[in-house]
RNA sequence: GGCGACGUCGCCAAGUGGUAAGGCAGGAGUCUGCAAAACUCCCAUCACCGGUUCGAUCCCGGUCGUCGCCUCCA
């Protein structure tokens, strides 16, 4: 079976194509980096994070670009949210920028995303932003006003609302929003705006000093990096309207063909039901987050739902993902016990049946749009299979095991990013401390042979209390950090 | 009002035209000095009402409800 995705823009599933034999070009709309990043974020970010890994295991090359927003994204009030932030904070707006670029990418980092190829920022972009609403001017798609503005014209462009289902007649009967001066239409939206003399982040054009819209920067920089057309574009399903429609007619106006082929949309993140956004104030930010739950067990409460869902933040569903986590890791660590001393040869090579089966099932849900829950669940059973053999008494010499443990590696490690290459903890003597613990498990041991379990129990207790775990097994004590 | 989704066990969540994965929680066992972990067994007819069909949770229509977007948001 093929990779099949269901494509936004034609509303079914299909057969994933790429234009190139074996690349795979995409674009995924980034975070406007005026705060820290929220879990909200990280449902997206981590949603395509998968999905460029599992393209990469599927022996795709990928050019994956994710745009950083740092100029042109106003508020309703007209302002500019870095500028409002760095005038709060008596900041140059390259400083606001500076912090919460560097903090989105620490929080990534945390979570496990891999960094995307090309993180093209806005503000770097503004001599291709400007060429591209020239030449939309030109071709008759975009108007300048008097003051100096630079609208797109809706109108001109018969195809605008096909990404959302929007029609402009129904736009124009909801519209709420001021209509700025000189436009022609409600719905026609900013390429360019011109700046007030107090404005802080502008630059020269032909029509004056002024700084561009937020729509163009995506269509300029996609362009740039993945051409007239590319394979995926990504982004958070409420950018749907206005945004990614915008961004298609800027870019499919210019060049008369499709911007992207397929259009992969990530459903919203909600705390208690409701939408968690920064201008709702209901946000947790990543760096909270993680200081509770581990970076792994957040990725699989993200992943426990399709990418395209909506799914709800709640304390309950954080802990239920990290005990999830907890038990396949419990079978990683047995199996990477095993093996410390496994035996040489095939023993149990019975088990290969389940580990090919399972690895199988995996790719299926994958390859099923990128339906990590059902790939989640493969694990799962698999971990049920993995813990009866381990704990059969049976041997199971190394092949075995390295077959096992390849399967968490590659499916667990590098699909989904949620079994760590190794089971330590970061920034302590990790050999020392687990000399030290084994010293005490040897101890413990003797205690319990000579009966002395008020001894063994309190070595075991005053242990747990430090989040060493002790788990007496037939063949001898392991131990778990918590 | 318009556009788009969704409504599956106590909670989270996959899925299929032929009576429903998995995780968490719960109950009963096995194992253990006791634990822990693990394993075994138990635990849902899929919002409601019609229709199509030999048969629908899955297809169609309607009702109710929830959410996202239409205004900044991943």
């Amino acid at each position: 079976m093929t990779l099949q995705v269901f494509n936004r823009m034609t509303r079914q599933k299909e057969e994933f194509k790429p234009l190139t034999e074996g690349q795979v070009k995409m674009y995924v709309c980034g975070p406007t980096v005026y705060d820290h990043a929220h879990i909200g974020h990280a449902k997206t970010y981590v949603s395509f994070d998968v999905i460029n890994r599992y393209l990469r295991y599927s022996g795709y090359r990928v050019r994956y670009v994710q745009n950083i927003t740092d100029v042109g994204h106003l508020l309703d009030t007209g302002e500019d949210r870095i500028l409002k932030k760095a005038g709060a904070l008596s900041l140059e707006p390259m400083e606001i920028v500076e912090t919460y670029t560097r903090s989105y990418f620490e929080d990534m980092d945390a979570l496990g995303v891999r960094r995307p190829n090309i993180s093209p920022r806005a503000s770097g972009h503004v001599p291709e932003q400007i060429k591209m609403a020239q030449a939309l001017i030109e071709a008759g798609y975009a108007y300048a006003t008097d003051e100096g503005d630079v609208y797109f014209d809706v109108h001109s462009w018969p195809e605008y609302g096909k990404l959302s289902g929007q029609r402009l007649e129904e736009l124009e009967g909801g519209a709420r929003v001021e209509v700025a001066e000189g436009k022609r239409h409600p719905a026609d939206f900013a390429l360019w705006r011109h700046a007030e003399p107090e404005h802080l982040m502008k630059w020269d054009s032909p029509w004056g000093v002024g700084f561009p819209g937020w729509h163009i920067e995506c269509s300029a920089m996609a362009t740039k990096y993945l051409g007239e057309t590319f394979d995926i574009h990504g982004g958070g399903l409420e950018n749907r309207f206005p945004h990614n429609e915008c961004e298609i007619a800027q870019a499919e106006a210019l060049s008369g063909k499709p911007f992207a082929n397929y259009w992969l949309l990530t459903g919203s993140l909600t705390v208690d039901g409701v939408k968690m956004s920064k201008s709702l104030g209901n946000f947790i930010t990543v760096k909270d987050a993680i200081k509770t739950y581990r970076p792994e067990a957040i990725r699989l409460f993200i992943l426990s739902s399709h990418y395209s869902n909506p799914v709800d933040f709640s304390e309950a569903a954080l802990v239920s993902a990290q005990k999830g986590w907890e038990r396949l890791m419990g079978a990683v660590q047995l199996t990477r016990y095993a093996l410390r001393d496994a035996p040489e040869g095939d023993a149990g090579s019975g088990f290969q049946v389940a580990i090919d089966e399972h690895r199988q099932q995996f790719i299926e849900a994958m390859d099923d749009d990128f339906n990590a829950p059902q790939a989640l669940g493969v694990l799962q059973n698999f971990t049920r299979e993995v813990n009866t053999l381990l704990n059969s008494g049976e041997e199971v010499g190394r092949e075995t095991l390295e077959a096992i443990d390849a399967v968490y590696r590659e499916l667990g490690g590098d699909v989904l990013g949620i079994v760590p290459d190794e089971i330590s903890e970061a920034g302590v003597d990790a050999a020392r401390q687990d000399g030290l613990i084994q010293l005490l498990i040897e101890m413990r041991a003797q205690a319990r042979s000579e009966k002395n379990f008020a001894l063994s129990d309190l070595i075991r207790d005053r242990l747990a209390d430090l989040g060493v775990i002790l788990e007496d097994r037939p063949d001898g004590t392991v131990y778990k950090l918590q």
